[in-house]
DNA sequence: ATTGAAAATGAAAACGTTTACACAGAGGGT
DNA sequence: ACCCTCTGTGTAAACGTTTTCATTTTCAAT
């Protein structure tokens, strides 16, 4: 009494065709007679009959899926670009296979192979690293893979990103627009892409107010809470070489030398300015309310997998000529972390 | 010029060997010669193969992926439970797809199905609530199946989930224990189990404490931020009416009292306590730290994709007679926004 | 009636695997 | 020499679809 399940050659018993006609019925109705096909509409819930998708898969040669490789799923900082991706693939009937490389280069290339040994028909990377197997692609035909989140250099991959260097640059120049000298710049890992983008924009900024450079104003953290902690103790810790503002490359960060700013009993804004990057939601409700870049991640996700999308629907061939990357606009939302220079 | 992918067969006419050869090479080691098996190894470099896992699981009936049904992958919240799942996942051999379901049950029901249309091997429930599909499973053989994170009601499946009841006394009955009598509770939305088991701890600590019932006191969140904030000014504005003590359903909405409170000009936790639920990462950094639930969803997950593989381990007939739902221990983590009642 | 095109259907090949079955050769005991 | 067991291999059948190609049916125009 084991509920078989019902295949296709049961549905056409049961409506007395063949399944070449079950299987146009479905997927060609306008080829297939009224009559049949209501023959066959009848079988079908009669049987409870649904299509094994593998089998399909196999057949049309595709799967269906998309990769989508992100280092830390862990990381809230993803969610919202997993949405917006989620959303475009599932309109189109993809679904997104998540792949969680803990940066860890041989995960990024079991998952890779996926492409390969037909289990994804595309990706997408927020990791910022080309998995080896794609470094060497030729460059007439360029496998169905987009970029997103941190750009690759050198890479003719479709890509799309935020202007980190011009984000970073707009902040800083927010801070020396208020009159402050001394800035601190509390940065990603190094060799992060994102972390040399954000310290270029630092730089420019200070420059273009005609502050020399200090290389002891930029701590190194790894966009979490407790690094921004460590930063602002070693940062805030010496009234005599204190700064009067320091830039975050994340909000988290942020927080974190908020955090150690208060320990020294330093007032924010008064005292010392921060700011953030990336406008996470708990940025708007921390006490007080970062001064941060917005980084529209939805939109992001969205913009990657319609890239995706295009790039799948005309098939073909693909030249990597590319046409740059394209830039999710961000935006400098002024809160009351930030404030003017205190006066000595 | 176009790269044909290889196949087994062209590993075996590469090796001179039969296709059969080739795949026992593969998984079957032991049962081909010495010589024979180096043949297909030089083989499949060789042509760079890999295989076909559509054709493969075809033919296994199998898909290798786990199917896990989330609200909403934007919420931070699941990310480490996520995390965990993913973990256990992978090192089993599976591959997890994470469905977003919105809250939407037809979505739900779309996804359910890859479980009959043989897309997913196993399905692993965040979302609290049971796809029809299920709904009317026999007892003697319930499908590859674990709840997580919400117990359904009279459902009888497999299930990991915290006590939510007891885990909601405990954080109030700190609140009691500080000598707070006028205790408020920001739940989460109405017909929520999680609401529902949070809102019956609370008002067993109370009565514990010999405090009466003050219908009054419960505000209905969403465990948004905004949502705490509008609770906040709603329970804190009047100040004869105001409660000393606010505990909240979640992290975030206790971050929106506290805002909230601070329009107010209240002090935390001299004029008023907030306790949250959760024990988010930003609970620990805010302004002041914020005395919450810990609740350790990474471990969550963890348990439900172990629940699952066993499940999946053990082929057969499987009773649903449920050994009763596993239960995560949960952690009072007292920080610094609760306090003794202010004497009036 | 006959023809011929158009419409509807069925038979069978393919997609790339795994595996049940059969079979050949190699020894080892009588 | 014979039989018997092992070991290693190949043949071919599945898995459930989609689709090409050929065939049948329909039906309007002669």
């Amino acid at each position: 009494m084991s509920e078989k399940i019902a295949t296709i050659e049961d549905v056409a018993r049961h409506a007395g065709v063949s399944i070449a006609t079950v299987s146009r019925a479905l997927h060609k109705p306008d080829v297939v007679s009224e009559t049949t096909r209501e023959k066959v509409q009848t079988a079908i819930t009669a049987t409870g009959y649904t299509a094994n998708v593998m089998a399909r898969n196999l057949r049309l040669n595709r799967s269906g899926m998309i990769l989508l490789l992100v280092p830390d799923i862990g990381n809230p900082f993803f969610s919202a670009i997993l949405s917006g991706i989620e959303k475009g693939a599932s309109q189109a009937g993809y679904n997104v296979l998540i792949g969680d490389t803990q940066n860890d280069p041989e995960r990024e290339a079991t998952y890779a192979a996926y492409l390969r040994s037909n289990q994804a028909d595309a990706m997408i990377l927020l990791n910022g690293r080309l998995p080896a197997s794609l470094a060497n692609a030729p460059a007439n035909a360029t496998p169905p893979v987009v970029v997103a989140c941190e750009r690759i250099p050198g890479c003719a991959l479709p890509t799309v990103i935020i202007d980190n260097d011009e984000a970073s640059f707009i902040a800083n120049r927010h801070l020396t627009d208020l009159g402050h000298r001394r800035i601190a710049h509390v940065s990603g890992p190094s060799g992060n892409i994102l972390t040399i983008d954000r310290v270029t924009g630092y730089r420019r900024a200070l420059e273009a107010a005609g502050i020399a450079h200090d290389p002891s104003l930029i701590y190194r953290g790894d966009f979490s809470i407790d690094s921004g902690i460590a930063a602002g103790r070693a940062l805030l810790g010496d009234p005599k070489t204190r700064p009067t503002a320091v830039s975050c490359a994340s909000d988290g960060m942020a927080i974190g030398v908020i955090v150690a700013a208060k320990e020294y009993g330093l007032r924010i804004p008064q005292d010392v300015s921060v700011v953030g990057f990336d406008d996470i939601p708990h940025a708007a409700a921390y006490d007080p309310p970062i001064t941060t870049v917005r980084q529209p991640r939805r939109r992001l996700g969205e913009q990657a997998i319609t890239l995706l999308l295009d790039r799948l629907g005309s098939k073909g061939l693909h030249d990597s000529r590319d046409t740059g990357p394209v830039i999710i606009p961000t935006e400098l939302i002024v809160r009351q972390s930030s404030g003017p220079c205190p006066t000595l």
